[in-house]
DNA sequence: GTTTTTGCACTGACCAGTCAGTTCAAAACT
DNA sequence: AGTTTTGAACTGACTGGTCAGTGCAAAAAC
């Protein structure tokens, strides 16, 4: 047994910190262009057919792209997976966080915080279908390799909402009484299966309306004329 | 080409009504029980690893019964899919329904049928928590064969908490600004999620402690103390 | 001249679906 | 009673095909 080659490990990295816009900068862009390219491949196809009904044929077809390609890239389809479902969840736990400090800078409340992450979901969903449907399809199956990529990433994005709703208890906007882990849970849900409803059943609405909707739904303003 | 034998378009049928024990009558009751019990293996197999991943043999093995008869039983693996997914949300329907008439029956508000039916989504996801893992992993995928047995089933559960937001904004119970089908996904999607994670990540917690958390939200006592 | 990509042939494992044959309990017959 | 027949239910070895992953020499990109 010898080394070998492949050197799929560390690569140069922009990941975390995304939209950096572009342009610039000398770094391995080459690799990291392929790298998208079959990013995008994969989600919609995986989102289509589910991971084990989609082969690596079809991505790299799609991806324009030779087979051996991916193999440069990725070590194995399960692990272009996986950093693929980082890398997606990156984008909305950013999105969220951005959008709930962005309300505290402008002095909103914490209802004003909940809501502007609803829409900031929304966004995202109405931005990243594929990879929406693919989140939801994976996230509560078990036995399956990526398993703990899954926890520490839905973690991650659940947090963001638990948080502002432990300010708000902790300001007495909210009553204390509330369960935090799975008030954040119910919420998340709401959207997701609203969004994912709204992108599937009736695409022609516009995300302001569908916005309105899950608005009235939070603020209780639902029974009563 | 002859008819040749392959029965599995009618059979004799007993499915809602379980557990006729046995013994007496030569009804084909053997044949239902080989079915519950394919039901059941595949129904774990197919939450747990995707459709895709599950293999013919393993739910055989699991069933505790040869291949061949997997394909006695049903025309292929994907039909024995789809039959699930029928069998599964009719149950889910009927009790769905029968919360919603139950408190009708009792003079309840529109309000209270709400939460009966939420109470009746937790019940069901508790005791088939596999069935709801494989149903939401399969609900928004496209290009499947299945796709549109999915949406005929997914529209008949949806329905039930339409009907019941319809009658509360025919009655006034409701404000009639309210989007009926949004509401209803995003009540379902409250619901759903809610429970998978419940059951995922705190299996430890009473089913009345999360009933009592959606239903505060349900009936926007999140906000005030 | 180094890194990345290509193209393509190849392998070995795995898997959906088939089919000739077996089992067995309830009829039918004696 | 006992014996034979019937056929639905079940079995499991087998087949034909598919697919993840490999290997490598030559080309392209940087």
């Amino acid at each position: 047994m010898i080394a070998k080659k492949a050197l799929h490990g560390r690569v140069p990295v922009t990941i975390g910190a995304m939209e950096s816009s572009s342009t610039t900068s000398g770094g391995g862009t080459r690799r990291e262009a392929t790298r998208q390219k079959l990013y995008e491949a994969a989600v919609t196809l995986i989102a289509e057919q589910g991971f084990s009904a989609t082969t690596v044929d079809e991505i790299a077809e799609r991806a324009g792209v030779a087979k051996g390609t991916v193999y440069y890239n990725f070590a194995s389809k399960s692990v272009l997976f996986e950093e693929l479902l980082r890398h997606g969840v990156g984008l909305l736990t950013a999105s969220l966080r951005e959008a709930a400090e962005k309300t505290a800078r402008d002095g909103g409340s914490k209802v004003d915080a909940l809501d502007a992450m609803i829409r900031a979901g929304l966004v995202f969903i109405d931005r990243y279908p594929a990879f929406t449907q693919l989140y939801v399809a994976e996230l509560w199956r078990t036995n399956r390799a990526w398993q703990s990529t899954l926890m520490v990433v839905r973690q991650q994005a659940v947090a963001v909402v638990e948080d502002v709703l432990r300010e708000g208890v902790h300001n007495g906007e909210f009553s204390d009484e509330i369960d935090v882990p799975l008030t954040a849970s119910a919420l998340v849900g709401m959207v997701l299966v609203a969004a994912l409803d709204w992108q599937s059943f009736q695409p022609e609405r516009s995300l302001d309306d569908v916005h309105a909707a899950l608005s009235r739904l939070l603020q209780g303003r639902v029974s009563g004329r």
